[in-house]
DNA sequence: GCGAAGTTGAATTTCATTTTCAAGATGCAC
DNA sequence: GTGCATCTTGAAAATGAAATTCAACTTCGC
């Protein structure tokens, strides 16, 4: 039998965070930049989520930790994660940039209700093969790719269903 | 042999035009809406090109015909023609949002050089048909997607193989 | 042609993002 | 541990694309 979980942190245990934080700090000192508490908390903040967290929800999240952390910090070291590896960046397309860790993921692609803007996640090996072969054909060295479908989810078509 | 084109009008016949601007007609009749001079030059110079135009360079050549058209009139038209299925939003990762037409268009794909910023359309019948099962699969009723492949084009990797 | 309703475009507002700057940390050299 | 150059921080300001406002103008059904 399985042991049984005695914490209840979601979706990421600390190995992970300790590990995660390294892969920070030593791309913060081969770019020449300076490990904080702030980034660290930022960091732990993150990855303790599994959304696809804007920069201001993050700030949310991170002030219940530190409320002396600013807005301006997290954009900072968001981008600064995107850089190393352990975010990325995603648009759904409603204006707002967002992230998600990217750290121990293989890669995935988003279904977007345009309703309710939820969405879910989907994993397709398909996707990365033509990623390949496109850029061969056209000969680009590719680096990344984004996939999103939009639709409507069945809640959504519910509720139109039967209007208010 | 084929009969010499005795024009230089790019990408599209005048029948074309006519068309689509019948589309958007009825587009703008079904919502009640009116027909005017400057929807429809700049419906004309949107179909008239083939690149991924943003408002901004739109709004430029549409001055070009007539300078009295305003930035406002070419960003309210966009969101028109993008209503009736004549134009749709493509979004690179950029912050700035581009339009392209979507008339008697398959549906098709990006890859964009994070260097120098061109792009390059390619089609892909298996990713439609990825929309429609992932679709099934959570229950969405999709409605379109995107596909975009970033790396580095030929000519950027040649050029920076060998530095200035 | 009349008039209600929509349109136009300059100017303004909005809002996410990005930059600035002065005060405060950090970390390497000693 | 101390000094000091360098980086970081966060409030505030700047930026810039997108969206809205409004008064003058146009369209279109009658």
């Amino acid at each position: 039998m399985l042991q049984k979980r005695i914490d209840d942190q979601p979706t990421i245990s600390r190995e992970m965070v300790r590990e995660a934080q390294e892969i920070l700090h030593r791309h913060l000192k081969r770019v020449g930049l300076k490990q904080t508490a702030q980034r660290d908390t930022i960091l732990k903040t993150f990855l303790e989520t599994r959304d696809h967290l804007s920069t201001d929800e993050l700030h949310r999240l991170v002030q219940k930790k530190d409320a002396g952390i600013g807005y301006t910090t997290v954009y900072r070291t968001l981008k600064l994660l995107a850089e190393c590896g352990l975010a990325s960046e995603v648009a759904f397309h409603d204006g707002i940039a967002r992230y998600e860790h990217q750290y121990n993921r293989r890669s995935h692609h988003h279904m977007v209700c345009t309703e309710c803007g939820s969405s879910v996640e989907f994993f397709s090996q398909e996707v990365g093969e033509l990623e390949q072969e496109i850029g061969r054909k056209y000969h680009y060295l590719t680096t990344r790719h984004t996939f999103q479908i939009y639709g409507i989810c069945e809640e959504c078509r519910k509720k139109s269903s039967r209007p208010v």
